[in-house]
DNA sequence: AATCCGGGGGT
DNA sequence: ACCCCAGGATT
């Protein structure tokens, strides 16, 4: 038939490319089914780059399931500090106890796989695929991309519902003899050739079989329509120093933006007088002058925290609120702190 | 379906 | 500035 010898070519291309040519990542040198859903976990929205660190960190310290899944929560929050999206790092530890409480291991089942915590599409169909060789679609923005070129599939990739038309074109397509390679090659292609802005078509494995690359069209696909831009809030931050060297942090709430993680008093406020006040008196403070330390902007997903910070001593210690207290400087070190907060701390107190 | 959830790098 | 990234949970 012609149109299975197309796929077979199509197929054969990118898998040989793949396995010639892939980058050699950490993750990529072990076959162990755990660390390669640690690595998909951290890789989740986030560059290679970044995770490496992180993935060798973890396989260090984590080398078991039972080291993870019985690991204190704050420990594994401090390892994960600074990846972002911490909600990831509770849901992998909650899903590798439930594996390995149910299991014993990682299930080579998809449909069991991903009833576990933070296991979505994406990640059941990478992992059954690398570490087990199941065929199963492992669709991301890359595979996305590629896809809507090679096939010239003009859905809206934003829309959620478009991703199934993918994950089928995938199963259409996927090679059974090796799974793992043609998900991967996909992604690898995505991440390296098959580019945004400017795909490096002259190199592509593909090129051949893309419709996108015959129509002189590779630039206008994907569709993605344009997201609306985020809130911009104003924060002042109040680094309050008591009269021992301790300074006063706050732990947010569990829930939400930056769950549970340490920062100074701050009000979402514009005006250093006012955050002040409610600051002083949500401790029980009086404060002294307020000294202008730093001023920055931190974009989140979703909104932008303009961030005016101050220091102020106080007089006595006040009557600090719940889930807060005074620190030394280096006792402020050992607690999981975002990105922002460290900036503050850095100005205010020096590095 | 829409919204929430970090941080960094490329252009 | 804006885009994108080996996405998932919640509503």
């Amino acid at each position: 038939m012609r149109s299975n010898d197309w796929k077979i070519q199509f197929c054969d291309a990118l898998t040989n490319w793949y396995r010639r040519e892939c980058r050699d990542l950490p993750w990529r040198r072990t076959s162990n089914p755990y660390w390669i859903w640690i690595s998909e976990v951290m890789l989740q929205q986030t560059r290679v780059d970044t995770v490496i660190p992180y993935y060798l960190r973890f396989t260090e310290r984590y080398p078991k399931m039972e080291d993870l899944a019985y690991a204190p929560e704050e420990e594994l929050m401090k390892n994960w500090e600074g990846l972002g999206y911490y909600s990831r790092v509770r849901n992998l530890q909650s899903g590798v106890r439930e594996a390995f409480e149910t299991y014993g291991e990682v299930p080579a089942d998809p449909v069991r796989f991903m009833k576990l915590k933070g296991v979505g599409p994406y990640t059941a169909g990478a992992v059954m695929s690398i570490a087990y060789g199941i065929p199963a679609p492992a669709v991301d923005g890359n595979v996305m991309r590629v896809l809507s070129r090679v096939l010239l599939i003009e859905d809206d990739i934003v829309k959620p519902k478009t991703r199934k038309i993918f994950e089928e074109a995938v199963m259409d397509l996927i090679d059974r003899e090796d799974p793992s390679s043609f998900n991967q090659g996909l992604m690898e292609l995505g991440a390296t050739v098959c580019t945004p802005t400017r795909p490096k078509c002259l190199l592509c494995p593909v090129r051949d079989w893309c419709a996108a690359y015959h129509e002189g069209r590779e630039e206008e696909l994907p569709v993605k329509s344009k997201k609306k831009k985020q809130e911009t809030v104003p924060r002042t931050v109040i680094a309050v120093k008591n009269r021992s060297g301790r300074w006063l942090l706050e732990r947010r709430p569990d829930e939400g933006l930056l769950a549970g993680m340490w920062e100074f008093p701050a009000a979402e406020t514009a005006d250093p007088d006012e955050a002040a006040r409610e600051i002083a008196g949500r401790h029980g403070l009086e404060l002294g002058p307020l000294q202008e330390t730093v001023r920055f902007k931190h974009v989140f997903t979703h909104r932008i925290w303009e961030v005016a910070a101050f220091a102020a001593a106080a007089d006595d210690d006040g009557t600090p609120a719940a889930r807060s207290g005074w620190f030394l400087p280096e006792e402020i070190g050992s607690l999981t702190l975002p990105n922002p907060t460290k900036k503050v701390r850095d100005a205010v107190i020096g590095e």
